[in-house]
RNA sequence: UGCCGGAUAGCCAAAUUGGUAAGGCGCCUGACUCUGGAUCAGGAGACUCCAGGUUCGAGCCCUGGUCCGGCAACCA
């Protein structure tokens, strides 16, 4: 697989653009569109389509990628959409410069055209009701037959479609039609409709129509009108392409190639936009920017970086098979980003107090800290130490299995860029929890160096001076679905939502260089994975969002012990 | 039962005009390490859906099957 210098690999709709370009089928152009309808909020798997459509424009010199919203159906359209999208494909890099278009702008053109198919007798206007339309239409494997007013002359087509216009009459009492071929084992193709009654406003052209084409009618010819050379469309758009090529064949207009690709599908999510309402609704979410969803919006919120949904996209292919890519691909191109990134931080999630006995009172040092070792650019920090102090409450364990290499009783570790610390105490309440650990540190080992005999230790361990430290909510996400394919071989994919894929930590330290952290910014605690502050922060508390864990080897471990039966 | 499309390791996915199966993710080893992170080195894993055929040679071509997906909104 060749990858080229946006990091996209080549794939089948990438040689046929290329091919098109070698036989100068399209006069050098490369013009594409990413066509949303403005009906919901866009997620990773627009993603992909939009790094596709927008990716290949890039690669070509002089190559173009339209915004245009299909905007035919005012029923369930709105503007707060239209938004939403154009700042999410904003966000995810990608620049559509004057090209946002709308089907809606092109309204009194499809009109002209769906007269013009009436006069060459290509369309019909048709008063079957609901029920019988149905009927006239037969079913897959039984041909459907001509509806009476087929024959319509074409006067009195153009009078009923014209009245239509004027609003005379009702939803659902005439459609203007396609004449083309009942008995087509194409359902499409079975006389489709072009023109329904609408009587609901447009979020753009108001109230101005009344009739309002359907989505074969105007996406062909949208791609048209922009000169789109490729138009590039999920798979289940494929039996409508004779269709496509049918209304730009019968009007002999500019004719553009529709090209169809599998959809994305992702393990432990949901991604169909009706199940994405239904968790909003169903209150399984706290919204559409709840961190588990796979929106953009929900990602974004997350602490995801565009780079890693787009090198993701990158990698993940273009082809006609349909396929779940495993969500840990996604996980991985994110962590690649952010570890080169991040800038690292201490931070405790579960604390336990720690007093290093042999410690002066009131002293505190400085300690100095890298702040990206993947980066030497970013500098260093003094990180305050102290007397009392707070680890991870799982660096500690009493009673050690073996491979566990953290603190427990007697056993001395590093406290990163600081000391060597043994313990020699276990203070627990009266149920016999652990409370506090009781250490001495070792002077000549400030800065986590090894001292001058040569002493090793097995683990070093992140930590907050307790007097410094400012309290910090954090919320840990997991996979929203327990199941890899939810509702696969005929399961309830709801009952796979798993409750528990949001926990809150209510009381978390961190170290007092991230006090004015603002939302959006990105961090690694250290050891604990990659957060960012999330948009509820207050200026009495920060939010932390866990965009991801830090590969885990340490669990990893534990699960081959288990296995092992240790 | 009709039409359209698809099928290459656990998951994605390549393979110029048929020339003898890339790569990534994941998994497993080992090295290194002041993050059990990162990095580096190595490894396991594919009778290319099946059965025939053409050919010196087939993942690619032909024939016949199998399985999977899509299509019967006045949605997109």
């Amino acid at each position: 697989m060749t990858t080229s210098d946006s990091g996209a690999s080549s794939d089948f709709i990438r040689a046929r653009v290329a091919e098109d370009l070698r036989t100068n089928k399209w006069g050098g152009r490369v013009v594409t569109r990413f066509p949303p309808e403005p009906n919901g909020y866009l997620h990773i798997g627009h993603a992909k389509s939009i790094c596709l459509n927008f990716g290949i424009a890039q690669e070509n010199e002089g190559g173009v990628c339209h915004l245009r919203f299909d905007d035919t159906n005012p029923c369930t359209e709105e503007i707060e959409y239209v938004d939403s999208i154009k700042e999410d494909v904003r966000w995810l890099g990608f620049d559509w410069g004057e090209h946002e278009y709308y089907a809606s702008d092109y309204f009194e053109q499809l009109y002209e055209w769906a007269v013009e198919l009436v006069k060459k007798g290509k369309a019909y206007v048709c008063d079957l009701d609901a029920e019988a339309f149905k009927e006239y239409r037969g079913t897959i494997t039984l041909p459907g037959t001509n509806c009476p007013s087929r024959d319509r002359s074409v006067e009195e087509n153009l009078d009923l479609f014209e009245r239509m216009r004027a609003g005379e009459f009702e939803e659902g009492e005439y459609v203007l039609r396609a004449k083309i071929d009942m008995a087509s084992p194409n359902m499409l193709m079975r006389d489709p409709v072009m023109y329904r009654i609408l009587k609901a406003s447009h979020h753009r052209t108001g109230d101005k129509w009344c009739i309002y084409p359907m989505y074969d009618f105007t996406h062909g010819q949208s791609d048209s009108i922009e000169k789109i050379t490729h138009s590039i469309c999920t798979l289940e758009f494929e039996v409508h392409r004779p269709l496509y090529d049918w209304y730009c064949e019968a009007l002999g207009i500019y004719h553009p190639q529709q090209i169809e690709f599998a959809r994305l599908n992702l393990t432990h999510t949901a991604l169909s936009k009706r199940k994405l309402i239904d968790l909003v609704e169903g209150g399984y979410v706290t919204g559409w920017d709840d961190p588990r969803m796979p929106t953009i919006s929900g990602l974004r919120r997350r602490g995801y970086t565009p780079e890693a949904i787009r090198d993701f996209c990158g990698r993940i292919g273009v082809a006609k098979a349909d396929s779940t890519n495993e969500i840990e691909m996604l996980e991985h191109c994110l962590r690649e980003d952010l570890n080169k990134r991040a800038a690292r931080v201490m931070g405790v999630l579960n604390p336990l107090r720690v007093v290093i006995e042999n410690y002066p009172e009131d002293q505190v040092e400085e300690m100095d800290a890298v702040n990206n070792p993947e980066d030497p650019a970013a500098g260093t920090r003094k990180l305050p130490f102290s007397r009392v102090l707070y680890i991870e409450r799982e660096d500690f364990m009493e009673d050690p299995p073996r491979k566990f290499y953290r603190l427990s009783p007697g056993r001395e570790v590093r406290l990163r860029y600081a000391y060597f610390v043994r313990c020699v105490d276990v203070v627990k309440d009266e149920n016999g929890e652990v409370v506090e650990l009781h250490c001495t540190y070792d002077p000549e080992t400030r800065g986590g160096n090894t001292p001058p005999d040569g002493r090793k230790v097995k683990a070093t361990l992140h930590w907050v001076s307790a007097p410094h430290a400012k309290e910090v909510e954090a919320r840990l996400f997991g996979h929203l679905f327990k199941d890899k394919r939810p509702g696969a071989n005929g399961t309830d994919w709801l009952a796979s939502c798993d409750p528990d894929s949001r926990q809150v930590l209510p009381k978390c330290y961190v170290e007092p260089s991230v006090a004015n952290a603002k939302a959006g910014d990105r961090f690694q605690f250290e050891r604990k994975g990659y957060f960012c502050v999330d948009r509820d922060s207050t200026d009495e508390k920060l939010v932390f969002n866990r965009t991801l864990s830090l590969r885990d080897t340490w669990a990893r471990v534990q699960r081959s012990e288990k296995r092992k039966g240790r």
